[in-house]
DNA sequence: TCTATATTTGCAATGATTCCAAAAATGAAA
DNA sequence: TTTCATTTTTGGAATCATTGCAAATATAGA
């Protein structure tokens, strides 16, 4: 759990001015475990902030993401969300239940990878997919 | 190069039938080495066909993912794209020029990850975005 | 040939995301 | 504090990749 001093001193850190709503759109997706969509971050934030639109939302993930402080997911093809977890991890997604969930990793992707002299690597994403423990057990049953 | 005799045996072995329009879509995604889009296999085939629908490319190159037989990438957010290239590999997209580039990768690489335990992995992808070589050297100049 | 089933087609609909121009908020200077 | 320029937010319209749907066509088996 980050303070709220802390998560507008980075902010701050990465250039960007530190509105009401950014501040609020950038705790909600560091703290949150769910991978929210924009759609999930607009309809949280709403009511706490008085006004807010779903364009400022979208704006100012972008923003985040471009800045390198939250990194978007497009493991599901029909939406994209976002991941506040710092950690190096990856994600899984059930065909069958949708559920995204993180996975620790021993490394880091990059040793798997050969013959990236010469890139510039700023983002690395492994997405698996299948099928959760709760939904194999709901259809041997 | 493989044969359009075995690619259509490899359909009837899915349990696909061989359409003209399957058996050209599949021999498009399994020769091309450039990730095309559903447009981009509309665009290539329709002249050759006859007459093709988009309609029918989408639902065809959803039949083959589903049936394992082709890859769908996500790695632009913008737009899917497909990969009849069956070795084990990993994807760099370069956010300068968008140029998605084929990377060699350990095949163990599931190995690394923690946790799997339980779940069923029908699918994995890594995905790497950053700058390419060609245009870090565009950059400097 | 006839019939049932599978496949293809093209156009309309969907929905996540972006565009755009106006309104509001902010910061600096006077 | 007032003014002015700049940044940020807003909401409604537009975009566009993808899907839904129902009619047309092709195929396989009897």
């Amino acid at each position: 759990m980050v303070s709220r001093a802390e998560l507008k001193q980075e902010l701050i850190d990465a250039g960007i001015r530190p509105s009401v709503q950014r501040l609020a759109i950038f705790e909600y997706v560091r703290q949150s475990c769910q991978h929210p969509t924009a759609e999930v971050v607009y309809e949280a934030l709403r009511d706490e902030l008085g006004s807010l639109s779903l364009t400022t939302v979208y704006n100012t993930l972008k923003l985040f993401v471009d800045a390198g402080l939250i990194s978007m997911l497009t493991i599901d093809d029909t939406f994209r969300c976002f991941d506040g977890n710092r950690c190096c991890h990856a994600h899984f997604r059930c065909n069958n239940c949708g559920k995204i969930v993180d996975l620790q990793m021993k490394k880091d992707f990059l040793s798997l990878v050969d013959g990236l002299d010469g890139y510039e690597i700023t983002d690395a994403q492994l997405y698996l997919k299948g099928v959760c423990p709760d939904c194999l057990k709901k259809q041997t049953k």
